[in-house]
DNA sequence: GTGGGATGACTTACCATTCATTTAGATGAA
DNA sequence: TTCATCTAAATGAATGGTAAGTCATCCCAC
């Protein structure tokens, strides 16, 4: 084959890092042999150790690839440059949305997989979901201040709290849409929370802001 | 030794499935060996076969323990006999309250175990899962719509839009909790929740409703 | 032709489960 | 009370199977 383009070994790279992600989220982390992740990457056994020297070496790359995936679709939808306010509903619109495109529920089994890894893990895989979710709750606590600042969030309430407390609801949402699927309109838990948002709105000096783009 | 009381052997069972709880949620499910369940109830790997014919007998014992366990403790918190928000208003403490004891973290890791386990046998485990969770939806909503028929929560809203809504907020904050420890305060978040709650009540007919029980 | 990617049988290690053997408490005759 | 006996629980080495990782060999694009 001689030499091969760096455009070819990083396409490939990529295939072996889907198929592991689809079998492990299909199988579990620990029962997924690496036999099945080459056949479902339609390769053979050894042909995976050029790209990763380890299970374990793979293990992360797919856990890396989730949190940098997560992590840029939060920050995307938070570009959103009008009010404060607007921002906080784009990224619930677009989080929420999330959960009803196909790849959700892939993206939701691994994020739990991440989750427990961490949990084995604190030092290296806990800190970098530690960052990560410190930094989403930071951005959100922080749009919340700016909008306490211009008025058009109640400057009474506690702006970590709400923070945290749609993050949870959003991560909730995730995991009750994996296990009950349809049943569980994910978009009226957007809009409960929304209106929770609203509410502080109306509490604060400005009660016409009711029906606006929050 | 003879014969043994029946109470020696339920007990001796209990330790075994203590022991692999314990296990489980250290080390994960399939990166747990019988030996090491076995040292943690202190025992020779043998000796577990007279209890459980097999780790996934074993595993199941485990997951119908925690599932068990989380239907008492919210059934439990839904027995207030007040008002239907002061229902609701228990089972929010009782639930968030829980998330700060000492096992809170094993549990955590458990429920999200039995997540992914559920997601991988939708049949028996899933239905198990899927049983409990509209259980405690149905609950939920069904206290919400007790409440809109007495007047304490306007009749607009959604009930089971709420339902979902306290149930995804709970969920989120047990796995934020878990992953973030103390720097989460899971009691905000149910403040917050409690606040949206009381939100629809000022906006229904009894506006002096505001500072009670709820 | 040849250099480097791909193959897949092989090695090594580990783990669930088994079972022959040991241990310890209950039993009851003296 | 004491001790020989008996029984079932407990032990832990052995077994069989499986999976991670290696490597001699193959094969194709240049």
């Amino acid at each position: 084959m001689a030499k091969v383009t760096q455009a070819h070994i990083d396409a490939r790279t990529k295939d072996i890092l889907d198929a592991a992600m689809r079998t492990f989220a299909r199988k579990g982390v620990e029962s997924t042999t690496m036999h099945e992740i080459a056949a479902e990457a339609d390769l053979s056994a050894g042909a995976i150790y050029r790209y990763f020297p380890s299970k374990d070496h793979l293990l992360r790359g797919v856990f890396a690839d989730c949190t940098q995936e997560n992590r840029e679709k939060f920050e995307q939808a938070s570009a959103s440059t009008d009010s404060p306010c607007a921002a906080i509903g784009e990224i619930g619109r677009s989080a929420w949305g999330a959960l009803k495109r196909d790849g959700a529920r892939q993206s939701a089994i691994l994020s739990l997989e991440t989750v427990l890894a961490a949990a084995r893990n604190p030092e290296e895989l806990g800190a970098a979901r530690r960052e990560m979710l410190s930094a989403q709750l930071d951005l959100l606590s922080g749009l919340v201040r700016q909008a306490q600042a211009v008025g058009e969030i109640d400057a009474g309430v506690d702006a970590q709290a709400i923070a945290t407390t749609l993050l949870a609801a959003y991560l909730g949402s995730s995991l009750l849409a994996l296990e009950l699927g349809e049943m569980v309109d994910t978009d009226a838990v957007c809009d409960v929370m929304t209106g929770m948002l609203r509410t502080f709105v109306s509490q604060a000096q400005e009660p016409s802001r009711r029906d606006d783009e929050l």
